[in-house]
DNA sequence: TAAGTCTGCATTTTT
DNA sequence: TGCAGACTTA
């Protein structure tokens, strides 16, 4: 065993306050514990060295749970870990190296316990999780077939039916309730959404299926259950949560009902970041937590940022010192003061495009690596004009955010397929499945479905169906890939091939750019190469999707390329250089969530967290007018914007004002040839990279 | 019954 | 702009 060093060489390059969190309850008493982190402040660090410390003083890896935000957290944190705690071992790498077996989001967590624990809660073990737009499709059906979809005035859109149920179920508020503070305009519907909510439940439960609200809300009845809750609990000796302030009431019950005296618990959070409100996050998780024990849990406040400037994160500070509510820390840097973060006016959406994709280019001749840079935004669809522009100069990007590889209509297909094989009574993966044949349409997929919900063998009912005419050819090799991947008998990654080659013929049939679908098709089965079994790979797919678009081919590791990224996204994230698009009222705060002062809060915290992500440099653009597509106004038109009022003249003094192009007339026409001088020449540098 | 065309309307952010 | 539902045609 190592000496009991409390003065283990790592621990030298933390803070005090770092240390303090560090070491906590090392004694053996380790009461529950908070820590309140600031952007910057050296959160992920702190996390890694505590659980990496832990370890070192002979911890069990694999009696550590660790819930964090999203997959590339726990994977990043992971990493870290192993480095830290591997470097302290380092006669024993095996002892850290992949052990750190419990590590995830709430939901791949939840999804993993209630497979284990299927049999004690009634829950059928293959059982498959659908996705939010299976969900919504689910929802779709099932409001149709209350007949809710040819009412009078118009019933509320499956995805806005889902968003109240998800809303209602996380946040543990009645119907009502929810329909009042959050649905105003759908609060009309209340009786009928009951009743379609209700059968909701019912389709999933006769399906076999959960969705993302059910992995928790399970989870949460389970822990209810005192037995199970202490046999679950008793699996581990330190529970860890990240991004603690974005977490909702069901989530917080879980944790409390894993260590109801709080021992060994350690949550991190930022009550300035809470940006999830909208998912049922609450603020009062963080606030509530230390007096949820008792004794009270002890907290800890990292307040020195590493990251900024000092004049990025004065602006940023001044930012937020106009919410309503006060927040417990005040952040400082040691860091040099550096130039104060821009605003940058341009004339409208298109120009600042340009804008910013000259801007990055400059930056890129000035030494700094695409990678350092990075370009945010509070809708996704916000980046349109930038993507256009950028590929028109060739210059690489990834867009985190927004519409996922796994959106695609030929890859969902491919899934269904094998979703379907895991679970006959998948409906929304049947349907999909089936209509793929010629001359099946929804009402042949439902007679096929219902004969499979009830068949002891699936494999023989869809075998011993009779298709239409124009189906009957297609019938015997979609009966046969079917039995096969039921019964289960060839090995993974092989399944998932069988499946692609009866799927590609119909590809081509269906789609004009079938040869582009391909590749797409490829690269999930690339990916499926990498777990272990079916259902590991479908559960994994649906609760973290490769989030990277198709479009942009992920450059490889190595390549250089530009980060687009909504806001929510770049959480936990940094870039030397940051751009924040359309800083203009209506887009923050979005227009469309002004109803409550709590909303607008919520739009200010965002801009406050697109602000911090900067380390040496910050551009907010401010386009003059901007075009509302569709959706707000009728029809395209634009519209004259404000700077948003989150930056009011008060805080001038903050930033300085630019414009671009530069407005004088001369500085105009000595601009205007360095423009294409550096786009050309990053072209010819790509030709060759 | 499937599959294609037409019209009216719409609320962002994500596990 | 794109989806959902209504309506048309084979």
């Amino acid at each position: 065993m190592a000496a009991p060093d409390s003065s283990a060489s790592y621990l030298d390059r933390l803070n005090a306050a770092q240390r303090a969190a560090v070491e906590h309850g090392l004694d053996g008493s380790a009461g529950p514990l908070l820590v309140i982190a600031g952007a910057g402040s050296g959160k992920t660090n702190t996390l890694a060295h505590r659980v990496a410390h832990l370890i070192v003083r002979g911890a069990d890896p694999r009696r550590i749970l660790l819930m964090t935000f999203s997959r590339r957290a726990a994977a990043e944190l992971a990493r870290r870990v192993e480095r830290i705690a591997g470097r302290a071992l380092a006669g024993r790498p095996d002892a850290v190296s992949g052990a750190l077996t419990w590590s995830g989001t709430f939901h791949a967590i939840g999804a993993r316990v209630l497979r284990e624990y299927c049999g004690a809660i009634g829950l059928d073990e293959r059982f498959t999780i659908h996705d939010r737009e299976d969900s919504a499709d689910l929802m779709s059906l099932v409001r149709h077939e209350l007949g809710f979809s040819k009412t009078e005035s118009r019933f509320p859109a499956k995805g806005t039916c889902l968003a109240i149920y998800s809303r209602t179920v996380n946040s543990q508020t009645p119907l009502a309730t929810v329909l009042r503070d959050v649905f105003p305009w759908c609060a009309m519907w209340e009786k009928e959404l009951r009743a379609l909510f209700s059968a909701y439940v019912e389709a999933k439960q006769a399906q076999g299926v959960l969705d993302y609200d059910d992995l928790l809300l399970y989870w949460a009845q389970m822990m209810a259950e005192p037995a199970l809750a202490a046999d679950l609990g008793g699996r581990f000796d330190h529970v860890l949560v990240d991004e603690y302030q974005d977490t909702n009431r069901l989530q917080a019950s879980i944790l409390l009902a894993l260590r109801p005296d709080g021992a060994g618990v350690t949550v991190v959070g930022d009550d300035a970041q809470a940006i999830y409100s909208f998912r049922a996050a609450t603020v009062r998780n963080i606030l509530d937590f230390p007096t949820a024990f008792a004794p009270p849990a002890r907290v800890l406040t990292l307040e020195q940022n590493y990251r900024s400037t000092g004049a990025v994160l004065a602006a940023a500070n001044a930012v937020i010192g106009l919410a309503a509510e006060r927040f417990t820390k005040n952040l400082w840097s040691e860091r040099e003061t550096g130039a104060p973060p821009a605003l940058v006016a341009v004339r409208d959406e298109a120009v600042q495009a340009d804008y910013v994709a000259a801007e990055v280019l400059a930056n890129r001749e000035a030494g700094l690596r695409l990678k350092d840079q990075a370009v945010l935004f509070r809708t996704s669809s916000h980046s349109g004009p930038l993507e256009i522009e950028l590929t028109r100069r060739n210059i690489p990007f990834v867009k985190f955010g927004g519409l996922k590889f796994l959106d695609a209509a030929h890859v969902k297909d491919l899934l269904a397929v094998l979703r379907l094989a895991a679970n006959p009574r998948d409906r929304i993966a049947g349907f999909r499945v089936l209509q793929l044949l010629p001359g099946v349409g929804a009402s042949t997929a439902a007679r096929v479905l219902d004969s499979l919900a009830t068949a002891a063998d699936p494999g023989a009912a869809i075998a011993a169906f009779t298709p239409p005419a124009r189906a009957a050819e297609h019938w015997p090799a979609f009966s046969g890939l079917m039995t096969r991947l039921i019964a289960g008998q060839s090995p993974w990654p092989a399944e998932i091939e069988a499946a692609r080659l009866w799927y590609e013929p119909h590809l081509e049939r269906i789609h004009e750019d079938a040869a582009l679908r391909r590749a797409d098709l490829v690269q999930l089965e690339q990916i499926a190469t990498g777990a272990p079994s079916r259902e590991r790979f479908l559960t994994d797919l649906t609760l973290d999707p490769p989030d990277a678009t198709s479009e942009a081919v992920p450059p490889g590791r190595d390549e250089d390329y530009l980060v687009l990224s909504t806001i929510h996204s770049a959480k936990g994230q940094e870039w030397k250089s940051v751009f924040v698009l359309n800083v203009v009222d209506g887009c923050m705060p979005s227009d469309l969530g002004v109803g409550s002062s709590a909303e607008i809060e919520e739009e200010r915290r965002l801009l406050y967290v697109a602000m911090t992500r900067a380390k040496d440099t910050l551009k907010l653009v401010v386009p003059q007018r901007f075009y509302t597509s569709g959706q707000a106004a009728r029809g395209d038109r634009h519209v004259y914007a404000v700077r948003s009022r989150f930056i009011p003249d008060r805080l001038a003094g903050f930033f300085a004002r630019e414009a671009w192009p530069i407005a004088s007339p001369e500085a105009a026409t000595a601009a205007r040839p360095d423009a294409p001088r550096i786009d050309i020449g990053a072209r010819m540098r790509a030709m060759w990279t």
